[in-house]
DNA sequence: TTGAAAGCGCTAACAG
DNA sequence: CTGTTAGCGCTTTCAA
């Protein structure tokens, strides 16, 4: 199948391939008639434009680049879905790549994703990058980055986040507003800077309505698994009899404490209230249902996409891109691991 | 930041672009010197290709495009996982569409990735997609096509596939071999082969155990939801007092029976067991876990982008493709929904 | 062992 | 309104 070029359609209509692309192009300085029989052509030959031929003449690849740490991952694959919903709208198609949370990686893809001449990228750190010289880099190379989820804010770039520490606050709160006095929490790794919000906006819910921090109540979590909660919850309720409620940094591993806690008859929530983060898919098929914080993956991939393009367009007029920090809403999702709420409202 | 080039580099060295393309290249009509020299500028300058212009050139794009139904869904980001594996060792790039089941979209999104000049499609069809005319031009194109998971007879290409017939079959019996003897069938929407298949499956294991097949047993789901096989639980408990398996097509609708016989204090597995299908993570978090079929995404994603490799190797030799048939094989995973298979085997 | 030249398909500036 | 020309960055003859 010979492909079809704007020569061969120049040729066959007999005038030029400049005269050609402009018609298609809906340049205004063509006659009417000419361009009709020009898209015709087009049309009835099925002619597709050559866009790596466009792309190396206009400088622009009409992709992006999308580097997500896991890919398996209720929370992930909405970001996913979220950003090809927003660049489908703008012509712009996506390249994926998976981090697993390794710094090597992250630094091999970008390298990639340069050689590929995407028009922009959309990056969630790693878990592992300390240092930051390779992203400048892409930056300095033109390529427009816009963070999202895991950011550094040593990064002069556009991002999409959530606050993390207000989500945590607000979730440590309710429970508390439902009633519980004596809340564990159970955290994740010391490093990535979301696990330490979460701790914080713990921390401060805990001030804020006068009740003592107790570092005993602190579990850490190794990994981000089911197996993991279920392992905490039998210690903490060794350790606190009289524990109230459990605020766990993500959902799959408040699904591990409620199945433990079904085990050892611990009844949920009138004995201890649990809450997880993020509502996952799952929190709505456990039993009891699990009470969360929402954090809006699909949301924030469309924004993400969406900063990106405005960022690659401020680029293109060649002006200077101011970074823009956009903050996504979250909020709690009460199901059934959770009290009511008093009906006095304050 | 100027980008450096060929050109900059052959100047810089007082060369041709065509000596430095090929030191680069590592052509063996070259001086060691001179390839040294050039090496080493190159390194030292950062110096990337323009993939672009390669492209436009080799007349390849090192891109392939995966259309995939659902993003976020369990088996296809394994998938997804899977094809960006494979992938990365030969160098490939993924785009990703997602066609959300329509037809439409499909035929776009692979209209999109004709025009991105993708080496190869890895395609798992719509459910609404009846006619396959979109995809013959795109074979016609020269351009490799592998369809996963849904696939068609109709169209001549590589696939890979898991045998749904089978592994119904297999799961059905596994049922009876642990004792049922009256089995409801949870069926998915009429049209998809899978689940057509998955019923046949079901079928024949009846059949070859002298089960007579009741048509009332089998109930038709409309969506692939929690809440379709919470509802149907309690029709089937209604119809059939003395049902005494469950064979659901596909995990979550089996999860939501499980929910529904837990508050209707249906017994499971010793009332009543309940299989599912495909092995998603939330499997292994229900009260009881559920037995299911594992239908390996990641191993079928990283198989498809192999066989496509191949595809697109061949055609690039100037040979015809001959289409390959690859079934993934899938196996039962016991758990609790389901009794135990008695000791004394066959 | 090297380099000049042509061209992949498209577009933009400019001339007619 | 249309066409000529030049060139994006790279590769590959083919001649030197």
């Amino acid at each position: 199948m010979p492909k079809v070029t704007l020569k061969k359609l120049a040729k066959i209509l007999g005038i030029s391939p400049a005269t050609v692309s402009k018609a298609l192009k809906n340049y205004p300085d063509i006659n009417e008639n000419t361009k009709k029989r020009v898209l015709e052509l087009a049309k009835s030959l099925n002619y597709q434009p050559n866009s790596l031929a466009q792309g190396l003449r206009n400088n622009e690849s009409k992709i992006i680049g999308l580097v997500i740490p896991e890919i398996v991952h209720h929370f992930f694959s909405n970001i996913i879905s979220g950003v090809i919903k927003a660049a489908e709208k703008k012509g712009y198609l996506i390249i994926i790549l998976q981090s697993n949370e390794s710094y090597e990686q992250e630094k091999s893809h970008l390298k990639k994703l340069m050689d590929k001449n995407v028009d922009g990228i959309l990056l969630s750190l790693s878990d592992t990058t300390t240092e930051y010289k390779h992203i400048k880099q892409v930056i300095d190379r033109g390529i427009p980055i816009v963070m999202y989820d895991k950011i550094s804010k040593l990064i002069s770039a556009s991002k999409v986040i959530i606050d993390d520490q207000k989500a945590a606050f607000n979730a440590t709160q309710y429970l508390i507003d439902t009633g519980c006095r004596k809340i564990a929490h159970i955290r994740g790794d010391l490093k990535p800077q979301t696990t330490i919000d979460r701790f914080i906006g713990y921390k401060k819910a805990l001030a804020k309505n006068n009740i003592e921090f107790d570092a005993s109540l602190v579990y850490n979590c190794k990994g981000l698994t089911f197996n993991e909660g279920y392992k905490i919850a039998k210690k903490i309720i060794n350790d606190h009899k009289d524990v109230d409620g459990v605020f766990a940094f993500t959902d799959l591993v408040a699904t591990g404490v409620l199945k433990r806690f079904r085990e050892l008859d611990i009844h949920v929530p009138n004995q201890v209230s649990v809450m997880g983060f993020s509502d996952w898919f799952l929190t709505k098929i456990t039993t009891p249902t699990l009470s969360t914080v929402h954090q809006p993956g699909y949301e924030m991939g469309q924004e993400a996409f969406e900063v990106l393009y405005r960022d690659i367009c401020t680029l293109k007029k060649g002006l200077k891109i101011i970074p823009e920090i956009i903050e996504i809403p979250t909020y709690i999702v009460p199901r059934n691991s959770t009290k009511k709420l008093p009906k006095i409202s304050k």
